[in-house]
DNA sequence: ATTAGCACTCTTTCGGTTAAAGTGCTAAGT
DNA sequence: ACTTAGCACTTTAACCGAAAGAGTGCTAAT
């Protein structure tokens, strides 16, 4: 459908009011802030057409306009403006992003970040593809093994095996080889699966020390891969939960386990996605919005960064926070790149 | 200030009464509910002298009584009964702290589980006074090493130092000697200042490596080490809530890390201790009961568990929940403990 | 010492009125 | 043909007073 540009003009003002006063938008408002050259009764006119349309509408008859999901929909896709982040924001991405940790603590830094840039939660999770790259052990106390799991895409991960009998080094390393063989390349989703089939293969060679290391390691990768960053305190605040029920519905749609994996699903591959209200197949999310970010490095998808909101959010805002936090991904993994290919040669060596 | 039994009868009933109904408790519901064999003119009578007293108060003349913070502490302390862990509890729990995991894990699980059970939040810190018992550090590639930190409460963390060079093994040895000589034995919460010392004092003859060494494990222990266990979307269901003004307060409460700190440094050593309402100092505080255990295996405290809910918490129910907790811990440290001392003789011939 | 009974107080609820907001339409103006 | 002033209309929000409900404190009787 095309709008003249009035129309367009109109409609771009009501998003965009309502988006930071969360109140409707009436004729006299847009008159009196947004200097249209026009009445407020040929705003009305337009207004009342363009709701027609189905991209406008009214909460009661004696009530403004909001954004009907269509009428979010064509902002986002023909009238938001991309636009330039504070320095403020840019700074408190800069400085809390900070460079530190695997990959995983990156994009959780990254997940609080956006979440406290733009008062809403978010969900994060890394890219469940990622492979098992490499498995080491290292024996911290007699009885206690430190077992450390490295991805392709840099998430280290690690966790302690709790050993009834003391083992030996040598063991340790013939170990350490027999779970490379076996788990090298597994995509860290399967590695529970692929790790019973280690425990039936080689368990009558290595006694239980094995099935202690692979039990470790299965209580580890189990825990949920998805981390939700919900700040409370902020989202109370946003005036569409003044209503302490719909309150608790959203925090209920952030504890849904299901709702959130779907959200995830949903996320476009490539980029990112914006889905708004009622264009979720999720009743429970109609009135919510999904803007996804696939993070990623030059060539890898290392995880989706989710921000959850009412559909009522600054959808530029967020577009371009989430933008620049891509970027920062990118040059962050172009130094680290050099590095990885490096690591893949050593190791190929030093197992050789 | 001895009451009489009847009188502790009334006081018991009122707040046993209101813990489960969130409203004021009148007489007549006293005499029908809870079989007192006197007229609700004799009950009132008796109502009207507890209030006199201070232990009850009424919120308006035509409403029931609810406990004051004096009432809730009379009865914390002469009247409450311990109570048995149903099987469906006690299974939870047993089934939620696994076991799997170094010290910390363990104690979070037992946060997430007292959370879950008494649908409050909880906070967890772990024991500060935790000494450094050892360094370690694994190269993992070319230029990545993961350096692993274990104290004397059996807690093991972990963090990875990216380098902007290559570094030869036995350097790694080198640093990994310099690193424990100077370490061993420091408080955890001091190991900031103790690095900066070590990188002051070494600086000159390791380069830069042990510099990215040491500002890697500095940023991992500014992480915080309190974590707080929110659990929204049930305490918006308190019927404190229902005004949301007051979920804000308290979730502020939760989110304010100044209050917070306090409310684990009231937690008194040796045990179990409540705070209840306006016994606390802050006066933010003074509607909510803060209580906390001092999780110690057999001879050490390893951390604080704290409940924080509003003044109406089920006080038997926390008390036989935390204590059972508490037990478990004991339980769950009684053959670990075998394995540590070993652990310690061991460590020592192999540094020997 | 206990209790029945009642007057009293305060809160909650409900219906009805009024004020405010913003519309849609009509008729007039350019 | 487009624009706009003006007004009737609808709906919500705010306010008010009356009535109902809850629970008390006190008095007088047991």
């Amino acid at each position: 459908m095309n709008l003249d540009d009035r129309k367009r003009k109109i409609l771009s003002s009501v998003v965009e009011d309502y988006i930071v006063s969360a109140e409707p938008v009436g004729s006299k408002t847009l008159v009196d802030k947004y200097h249209l050259e026009y009445s407020s009764a040929t705003i009305r006119n337009e207004m009342k057409f363009l709701e027609e349309c189905g991209y406008l509408e009214q909460p009661h008859v004696s009530a403004g306009r909001i954004p009907s999901t269509k009428g979010y929909r064509y902002y986002v896709d023909n009238l938001m403006k991309e636009q330039n982040l504070s320095m403020i924001d840019i700074n408190y991405i800069n400085n809390n992003i900070t460079g530190y940790g695997d990959t995983e603590e990156l994009l959780k830094q990254a997940a609080d970040v956006v979440s406290k840039l733009l008062i809403r939660p978010t969900v994060l999770t890394v890219q469940s593809e990622d492979l098992l790259e490499n498995i080491k052990i290292v024996k911290i106390s007699d009885k206690l093994l430190l077992i450390i799991l490295m991805s392709q895409n840099g998430t280290v991960k690690d966790c302690i095996a709790k050993l009834t009998d003391s083992v030996p080094e040598e063991i340790i390393e013939q170990l350490t080889l027999v779970l490379n063989q076996n788990l090298s390349g597994t995509p860290l989703e399967k590695l529970h699966v692929a790790l019973e089939c280690v425990i039936a293969k080689e368990l009558k060679a290595f006694s239980f020390v094995l099935s202690q290391i692979c039990e470790s390691i299965k209580y580890e990768m189990s825990k949920d891969s998805i981390t939700t960053n919900t700040n409370v305190e902020s989202i109370l605040n946003l005036p569409e939960f003044a209503d302490i029920e719909k309150a608790k519905n959203f925090v209920n749609i952030l504890s849904t386990k299901n709702i959130i994996d779907s959200t995830l699903d949903m996320a476009k591959d490539g980029g990112l996605g914006i889905i708004i209200g009622s264009e979720n197949n999720e009743v429970l999310l109609k009135d919510v919005s999904i803007i996804s970010l696939n993070v990623e490095t030059k060539d890898k998808h290392i995880g989706k960064l989710v921000v959850v909101s009412p559909k009522r959010i600054d959808y530029s805002k967020t577009v371009s926070t989430l933008k620049y936090i891509n970027n920062k991904f990118k040059n962050l993994f172009l130094n680290q790149n050099l590095e990885n290919s490096k690591y893949k040669k050593d190791n190929k060596e030093s197992e050789g």
